[in-house]
RNA sequence: GGAGGGGUGGCAGAGUGGUCUAAUGCGGCGGUCUUGAAAACCGCUGUGGGCUGACGCUCACCGGGGGUUCGAAUCCCUCCCCCUCCGCCA
């Protein structure tokens, strides 16, 4: 969430950022502003009472103690009074804070000055381009055709099994699967400097609200519970993306400056109740319920915030250029952007069957938006002071779509697919090969 | 699922209604002494909020929330978490 006192000292500057975002959230700013001043101005007055208060008892306290009991008793019930007032102010304060803060989590990042201003996804500045789009001299086939040739994915199983937008990888595409995660993991944590972890795909509510999916997006996630006991619906969450469970690894500690930066890698799958997308009818594994993702989160110091994005989008763009892949990388505007994010880079991989590319990396820096949330801060070593760190998140990188990207893109005249060199020792295997008439 | 025990500062650990402004020990930081170090001694050592131009003043926090009381770490209610044993189980 936004810093309060930020809204209350540079207040046109917020609502100008926010305004930028086209989402108008600026609107609530106004709001914020009054419940905050209430909850002081209730806090200011409680408190002085109850100063008052203490002093009266502790004179109660000696009263009691020589045994002047009668003078005890009238000043009690001359303290009596206080208390009433006391509890009014405070349920006042109480009231206006948690108003407040319910209206703080519901209120974006600001957008950070580097970010293009625009409305929507059309608005996005390209950065760069890798490699270019593969040419065929035979009919290429898309993902889902060659999914099917080659029984990598069994899809009609899948959604036997759990509907559509559930897949079923079968054979090869098990094995390219799995061989996909261990490359990934391998290349971030032995040539990038991560460190792994594996976390609990079933994670508590206050992680989501941590990294801001929720409230907002409460409707996106998958709920569950515990057998029939209807009570214990909703505690807990599917992850939708690593980052939830994550990035809240360090929640409500406070680090020593020297750990920092800290640099965690973890795969996990991914479960999206993608409720009300277009695209989910859509075949194949474009936008599906659950997919695989290996995930980049750093807790950094606020000066290496945006150095550490650029590393990060780079150490996701190495996956692609190992992979041969074409993609491209563009930055999105204010409109487009993430609810925590100051400064978003999606790469888009090609995908030749598709005639599309694909976001499979998001890069995002949300600087301390969501760790004044979770309440994870550092303390700085020269002043003791304690600080918010930037909180950086991204993928290296979703494996549904890159799975798409590489099996369209490597795909041979003889119907194989050919396997990129530094995927090989994973898949322990050059090429899957095309079906045979047997099988 | 059943039974029991517990949650107090960075850590250990005392504290069952009133100088708790939380004892004591350990650790950490600074100082004295020393050629230097150790030991010893002295001092400091949590988080957040409010008010103030500032020095500062003040409030809250003993797992979370609520209650009783003039006054709660302490009494009551409730929730959460941890540990031990039993049962079931990959």
């Amino acid at each position: 969430m936004l810093d309060m006192k930020l809204l209350r000292e540079r207040t046109e500057f917020v609502r100008e950022r926010l305004a930028t975002r086209n989402a108008g959230d600026e609107t609530k700013v106004t709001e914020v502003l009054a419940l905050d001043e209430s909850r002081r101005s209730a806090l200011a007055e409680a408190e002085t009472l109850k100063a008052r208060r203490n002093s009266a008892s502790k004179e109660i306290g000696g009263l009691i103690g020589q045994k002047r009991l009668e003078e005890a008793e009238s000043k009690k019930a001359e303290v009596r009074a206080l208390g009433d007032r006391i509890a009014e102010l405070d349920k006042t304060a109480a009231q206006a804070e948690s108003a407040r803060d319910a209206l703080l989590l519901m209120i974006p990042n600001l957008p950070h000055a580097s970010v293009a201003l625009g409305k929507d996804a059309a608005d996005n500045p390209e950065i760069r381009v890798h490699g270019q789009k593969a040419t065929f001299d035979f009919k290429a086939l898309n993902h889902v055709e060659l999914c099917e040739k080659l029984r990598l994915i069994d899809f009609a199983r899948g959604a036997k099994l759990s509907g559509s937008g559930f897949l079923l990888y079968t054979g090869w595409g098990a094995r390219l699967e799995r061989a996909l995660i261990n490359f990934l993991l391998d290349l971030h944590l032995q040539e990038h400097g991560y460190t792994e972890v594996a976390p609990p795909y079933i994670i508590g509510e206050h992680c989501m609200v941590g990294v801001g999916q929720f409230p907002k997006f409460r409707d996106q996630a998958y709920a569950v519970q515990e057998g029939l006991d209807t009570s214990t619906m909703g505690k807990l969450y599917l992850l939708p993306t690593a980052e939830a469970p994550v990035a809240n690894i360090h929640r409500e500690e406070i680090l020593a400056e020297k750990q920092l930066p800290v640099r965690y890698c973890a795969y996990s799958p991914c479960f999206r109740a993608e409720a009300g997308a277009a695209g989910l009818g859509t075949r194949g594994m474009i936008r599906v319920h659950q997919f695989d993702k290996v995930e980049l989160i750093k807790v950094v110091h606020p000066d290496q915030g945006y150095e550490e994005l650029e590393k990060m989008v780079q150490n996701a763009e190495t996956v692609l250029q190992r992979l041969g892949l074409h993609y491209r990388v563009i930055n999105l505007c204010t409109g487009d952007m993430g609810f925590a994010s100051a400064k978003t880079y999606d790469i888009e991989v090609w995908a030749p069957g598709q005639g599309t590319y694909l976001e499979v990396s998001s890069c995002s820096n949300c600087e301390d938006y969501q760790s004044r949330r979770m309440n994870l801060r550092f303390k700085r070593e020269s002043d003791g002071q304690n600080l918010f760190p930037h909180l950086l998140n991204g993928s290296g990188t979703a494996l549904a779509r890159l799975f798409v990207a590489l099996v369209e893109t490597h795909q041979q005249a003889d119907g194989s697919i050919r396997i990129p060199e530094p995927l090989r020792p994973y898949l322990r295997a050059e090429v899957i090969p095309a079906p045979t008439a047997a099988a």
